[in-house]
DNA sequence: CTGTTAGCGCCTTCAT
DNA sequence: ATGAAGGCGCTAACAG
C-alpha cells in the first residue's frame, strides 16, 4: 500500500537505484532519467523513507541540540540561530536536516540520556548549549559519550560550553570571564565600592567564570571582596528577586549589584522596586546576555551583549560541515559590554 | 565493529528475538533471562538502532513541533511543555521520544516542506503551532498534508491554531476572539472612546479572530469602528513601534493602544515614551499572549493570559497517546484577563 | 550513466 | 517464555 522505491523506479523504468540517486542528487543522471524519475515520484506522491535510508547509508538527516530549556530565549535564540543553518542542501536526500532538541534542565543524567538517544538515532551531529557541570563524575561521564559519538562520526559541537579536551568535540566558548571583568570595572569606574553579586549555580562553568571576571574587577581596583555580598541562585527571575532581598537585608548600604544574567536582574529590579529604591539613583542594576526583553525593562538594563546568533549560526554551520572548525577545534567569542540607564553614578 | 543486537544476544547467550523483547519492554520476558540480556547490553556497551528499529516497526520515536520561531518565547513555552510530555514511558525502547522542533517563519511553504520531512522520517505525531494562514490553497495543501499524515498512522495535534476538518487532527485553538473581546471591553469599561489597535499580519487567523474580538467590544459599546485606528503589522516589537508612531500621527486623541500580543506592546511603549507620552496617564497599553517578560515592564502589562504551558503540555499527552482527545476533537482553551498598570481611566 | 546484487539491524509473526 | 526466519525500504559497491 505504502509507496516505495521499486514503485517509482516501476514506473519511471528505471533501476531503483536510479530513484535513489536522483532523490540524493550528488550523482551524475542523465538529466531525461531525472525527469522522468520526478515524474514519477510526483505522480505517485512517493515519500522517502528515512529510517530505511538512515540504516542503509548508517547515517541519518538529524541534528540534536541540547538546552537547559527551549523556554529561555537564551536557548531559543541559540536554537533558532543553529536550526537557521542545518537545513538548505549538503547532505542527502534534498540536504534537510532536522533539529532534534532536547530539553536538559542543565542536569548532567538528562545530557547522558539525550546523548545516548541521539545516537541511537544516529545523528549526523549533535549541538550541545549552555554551561556545564563542574562535577567530576560527571564530566567524565559526558566526555566519555562525547567521544563516542564522534568516534561514530558524528560531529559534536560545544556553544557556549567550555572545551571537552580528548573528546574531538568542537568548542565556541564565550568569554564570561572578560565579560563579567568589563561589567564590574565599568561599575567601578562610575564609583561604585559596595557591588552585590547575584551568581549562578555553584557548580557551573558559567557562574564560576563570569563569578572570577567579577572578582578580578574588584581585585583589580584594590576592592575587598566581602563574601556576604555574593548570593548563589538559580538562572530564573525568582532567585534575582530572593537574592536581592537577602543582599539588602546583609547590605544596606550596597550601590549596585551584578546579576547573574538578564532574567535574574529582573527580578533583582523588582525587589529593589519592592522597596522603595530607585534604579539606578539608589542602586544601579546590570544583567548579562543581552536578551532582547532587557531594552524595554525601565530603566533599560545594562549588560553584556553574548553573540548568541552568531555562535548557534556558526555552531549549525560546523554541525554541518560547512564551514571550518577554527584552528585547534576550539574558540573564545568575546561579549560586548552594553552601557544603558540601568546603571550610574552612585548616590551622594 | 559496531556492535549489534546479535552481539548481545550470543553474549547473552539468548536469540536476538529475545534481546528484542526486553529492550522493547512490553512482552514477557522472564526475570533472569532480562537481567542476563541487560547486562549483555551494558557490558558491550550496546546501542540500539533507531533507524533499524523504525524500518521495521515501521514507525520512529519522533514527535515533530511545528513553530514559527522557537526564539520566541511564545513558542518556546509552548514547545518546552510539549516536550516535557512527549518523553517518559509509554513507547519502544524505553518509551523515549525525542522532539523534532521545526521553524516555519510562519510561511505555509516552509511548513509543508517540514510536514514532508517528518513524514519521511515516519514520525510518531506531529504537533503544529501558532496560528494558520487564511489562503485557501495553502489551507488546503496543509490539509491534504495532515490527512495523509493521519492516515499513515501519524497523531497530528493542532496547539493554538483553529481545527482543520476533515483531517483527522486534534485542535487544541485558544479562544483569541473572546480575550480581545474581554481586553477592549476593559478598555472601554475605563472610559476610552478612541482605541488605536495594531493587529498583526492580514492573512493570519489569529490575527482576525483577535481583531474581530475587538471589534465585537467596541459594537456592544455602540462605538464607531474608525478604520484609521487599525494598524497591520508583524507579531514583533519593531511593528509595535512603527505601528505606534502611525496610529499617533493619524489620531493624535488616541487615548488608548491594544497590541497583537505583548512583544508588540512593548514596542507600542517605546514609541509613546519617546514621544514623550506616559503609559497609562497619557495612553494606556494593553498586550496579548501574558509572555513572562510583560510584568517587568514599567509599567507592568495588561494583557490576555494565554494557557500556553497547559496547552503544550496537553498537545503533548495527546501526542503520545497519554491523554484521550477532546470530544469532537476540538476544545477550545479559555483565555484570562490580567489587568495590570498599563491600563487605566484615560486623560482629562 | 545505469542495472544488479547484497546487505544495513531490527521486529515480528509463527512455531515450540 | 523463547527460537527461527523473513522482510521492512533503501543504499552502495560493482559491473557494464
Amino acid at each position: 500500500m505504502t509507496v516505495t522505491l521499486a514503485d517509482v523506479a516501476a514506473r519511471a523504468q528505471v533501476s531503483p537505484a536510479t530513484v535513489s540517486r536522483v532523490l540524493n542528487g550528488k550523482y551524475p543522471v542523465a538529466a531525461s532519467t531525472r525527469e522522468r524519475v520526478l515524474k514519477a515520484v510526483d505522480e505517485l506522491d512517493y515519500v522517502l523513507n528515512g529510517p530505511a535510508s538512515a540504516l542503509a547509508a548508517a547515517t541519518s538527516d538529524l541534528v540534536g541540540i541540547l538546552v537547559h530549556d527551549i523556554a529561555d530565549p537564551f536557548f531559543g535564540i541559540l536554537a533558532s540561530a543553529i536550526q537557521s543553518e542545518i537545513g538548505g542542501s549538503g547532505g542527502r536526500a534534498g540536504g534537510e536536516r532536522l533539529a532534534v532538541v532536547c530539553n536538559t534542565g542543565g542536569s548532567p543524567e538528562r545530557e547522558l540520556t539525550h546523548l545516548t538517544l541521539l545516537q541511537r538515532q544516529r545523528a549526523a551531529a549533535v549541538v550541545l548549549t549552555g554551561g556545564a557541570v563542574e562535577d567530576a563524575p560527571h564530566a567524565a561521564a559526558v566526555s566519555t559519550k562525547l567521544r563516542k559519538l564522534t568516534d561514530a562520526g558524528t560531529r559534536v559541537v560545544l556553544c557556549g560550553r567550555p572545551p571537552a579536551p580528548g573528546t574531538g568535540a568542537i568548542a565556541l566558548d564565550f568569554d564570561n570571564r572578560g565579560g563579567a571583568r568589563q561589567l564590574t570595572g565599568h561599575l567601578i569606574a562610575l564609583g561604585h565600592r559596595r557591588l552585590g553579586c547575584i551568581a549562578g549555580p555553584r557548580e557551573r562553568t558559567t557562574t564560576r567564570h563570569r563569578l572570577e571576571g567579577h572578582r578580578e574587577a574588584l581585585a583589580a581596583a584594590g576592592l575587598e571582596d566581602d563574601p556576604h555580598l555574593t548570593v548563589h541562585g538559580h538562572y530564573d527571575r525568582r532567585s534575582g528577586y530572593e537574592a536581592t532581598v537577602e543582599l539588602l537585608r546583609r547590605a544596606p548600604d550596597l550601590t549596585a549589584i551584578v546579576a547573574a544574567n538578564d532574567t535574574v536582574a529582573l527580578g533583582a529590579c523588582a525587589a529593589l522596586r519592592e522597596s522603595g529604591l530607585r534604579i539606578p539613583e539608589d542602586v544601579s542594576v546590570a544583567g548579562f546576555d543581552d536578551l532582547p526583553f532587557g531594552i524595554d525593562a525601565v530603566p533599560p538594563l545594562t549588560t553584556v551583549r553574548l553573540p548568541l546568533a552568531e555562535a548557534g549560526a556558526r555552531a549549525g554551520r560546523i554541525a554541518t560541515g560547512r564551514e571550518e572548525p577554527p584552528p585547534g577545534g576550539i574558540t573564545t567569542l568575546r561579549g560586548e559590554l552594553m552601557v544603558r540607564g540601568s546603571t550610574a553614578v552612585p548616590r551622594r
